[in-house]
Order: C-alpha cells, then structure tokens, then sequence
DNA sequence: TGAAAATATGAATAATTGTTCATATATTGA
DNA sequence: TCAATATATGAACAATTATTCATATTTTCA
C-alpha cells in the first residue's frame, strides 16, 4: 500500500475533536471510559465507538481491570505528535 | 476558540490523500500549480482547490512569477509534522 | 489590444464519516 | 446463577468534504 496514503489516513485520526479531546485526556495518563465520557462530557456511546478506532490504528491501547476498561496512548509518537501540531497553532496565533 | 477544536482542524489539512501528496512534494521546494499536476497527475482545479484550503491554514503560500504560481511550504513544522507521522507508521510497519 | 496560458472559483454530486439510539456482550458480586 | 455495571456494536441519519465540470480571472506576449 501507498505510504502516503497511509499517512493521510493516520493524520486523519487526529482531525477530529472528539478524538483530540481524547488524545489530550489520555496525555496525562490512562483513563477508564466512563471517566472519559463524564470528563469530556460525551456520550458512552461515542466514547466507545471513537476508541475502537483509535485503537484499531494503534493509538491507544486498552488494558482491561474487572469491568472496566481503562485507555491510553499507544507510544511517544502520538505525544509528540500532538504537541508539535500545538506548537504550530500557537505559534501562528502568535503572530 | 477552543485550542483544541483548532487543533483538531489543522491536523484535518493532512489528513487527505492528495493534500498529503502535495504536501510531500512540496518537501523538496517550490513547485508550480501546473507541475503540481502533472508530476501528481491531478486535474488542476483539484491542486487550485486543495491548494486554497492549505494557503488558507498557513500550511502553503504562494509566490507569483509572471502567470505562474508558485507554492511552498509555509514553515519547518510542516515538514516535521510530516516526518514524524511517517516515522511513526514506518515504525508500525516495522513490527 | 486580443489571444493564449495559468490559475482560481462556484455549484452540484458523490462519498466519507461522526453521532444517535437501541441493544448486545462481558464481568463482578450477592 | 442473576442482577447490576461497564463497555462495545450495529444501523440509520445528518453533516462534512473531495471531486467534477464549467467558467471566470489574471498575466504575458505577439
């Protein structure tokens, strides 16, 4: 497959506020679903389906604990990820 | 407005097969609307619409050369977004 | 100045994708 | 085992967005 296309649809991941919102709660460490949805004030239900995909692309990953489910990022990569793409943001908004 | 919304919005500009393509080939220098074209093999209302919406994101700017345009990565952050996606993937792919 | 070349734009269509709502699955403890 | 809790999933709908096609601008040069 076309790496380019597969980058395309990795940054795809992260166009959307949902899973940025996301991305951004789990910076600080794991956080089970429900916490995630009461947090970010959102549906369980989208919570749900916006972690399948992140975890399908490797993201996040999940750790189960009893009947919970607690979700965090995937590596460094995303981390760092996100927070070059704020640097930019707000290095623009500052000028 | 939420930093977060914006953020999600730009990482949005790389998530499309074609503005990643124009991207990448913008890495190694200007290039013109019509050799954007070509060397993707695009139609050129495609590159002029794609190529709108990343001058408007600050991800591209233009410079006019008699009736030619010619576009350019607007910083070094978009390279390293790009570069760190990709290493990111490659990463994945490596496993 | 007028034609040709290069780029930009607008509207319509097609395709993708996020959310909603209902329900299913899985785990724990009584 | 049964009820309660936590999470996941499926289908339908709504909204967003990329592409297509036609046309409009802008600039150069004969």
């Amino acid at each position: 497959m076309d790496v380019l296309f597969e980058l395309s649809e990795f940054f795809k991941f992260f166009g959307d506020t949902t899973r940025i919102r996301i991305i951004h709660l789990l910076l600080s460490g794991e956080v089970s679903v429900n916490d995630i949805a009461e947090k970010l004030n959102l549906e369980q239900s989208v919570v749900s389906h916006q972690l399948r995909i992140l975890r399908t692309a490797n993201l996040v990953k999940p750790r189960r604990d009893g009947r919970k489910m607690f979700y965090s990022l995937d590596d460094e990569h995303i981390g760092l990820i996100f927070n070059t793409g704020l640097t930019h943001i707000l290095h623009k908004k500052g000028k």
